[in-house]
DNA sequence: GACCTAATCTGCAAATCATGCGAATAAGCA
DNA sequence: TGCTTATTCGCATGATTTGCAGATTAGGTC
């Protein structure tokens, strides 16, 4: 998604106001490449904005997810996660900690559905599973992250 | 998954009980493409046996799921469904019906991750969006299945 | 700076999907 | 037939998300 000060132009010019709120989500968001939950976000905005509310924070995801600065994704039926980081790109999901990574991917164009079954593709979507490099390296452990999976 | 009868082997020989509730759903999800979520197979498993419980049939995927015979997939964020076919295999959803085939997929092996980011994949899933067959041809509206999406 | 109005925020109720639990029931075996 | 234990069932509960209505506030006007 755009910078906060570019969101700002944006929904002002939009006729939308500008709230302490959708200031504080602007900048949580802003190159937050975890791919965080709405209740995550909730708990992060809470700490600097005491009073927040957890309906708030959805609101603002939603409205944001429908202007196309945001997307969701979910992983294995687990809470919606928001994605602000438009460029077009995949996901790895790591089984050890759940840590979610953008990945980029060559050659994907040279996938194909093998059957004749005349489905139309407009997009595709790839999830990798396995293991992150920081859980791969067992000299780190003591610094590895906690295991974020939902479900 | 395996046959009915096969199942009711494998569950015999396990010593677990063969129930009318699970022969049922044995024979609901043998070769079943059609991904149900549990309430749908909780529907036309009541049309067969009025008062079973959607409790069990909670209880009987789970079961299936935990002893590999069956997977569970969720797309974007709705019900999760349950898949029969244990082959290799990926999913291309319709954007119009929400009908969601199973595809194989050709030179699925080309493609990598493009950064050195140390991800090791021990799993690799793809999904399409787009438009089945189905609907892409506008002769067969009339018998067009209704938009079953979830979310 | 005061005022106005529509947009926004908030808190709570409610919808959806899924699981835990205890009592009632029934499969499989002696 | 009777026993043992797995299974089923129904309800309560949990997790996530949305709807609603009243209170609040941003942003423009005078």
């Amino acid at each position: 998604m755009r910078s906060p000060e570019q969101l700002v132009e944006r929904f002002r010019s939009e006729g939308l106001k500008i709230t302490p709120q959708r200031q504080l989500l602007f900048s949580l968001l802003h190159e937050n490449a975890e791919h965080p939950t709405a209740e995550a976000l909730y708990t992060t905005a809470s700490a600097q904005m005491p009073g927040i509310s957890l309906r708030t924070v959805y609101q603002t995801l939603t409205d944001l997810t429908e202007m196309g600065e945001l997307s969701q994704v979910t992983f294995d039926g687990g809470a919606v996660r928001f994605d602000p980081n438009l460029a077009d790109h995949h996901h790895a999901v790591c089984n050890e900690c759940g840590a979610i990574a953008d990945v980029s991917i060559d050659h994907l164009d040279a996938v194909s559905i093998s059957e004749p079954n005349h489905f139309s593709p407009s997009s595709t979507s790839v999830v990798f599973h396995g293991t992150c490099a920081r859980c791969a390296t067992p000299t780190s452990n003591l610094d590895k992250p906690t295991n974020n999976q939902t479900k």
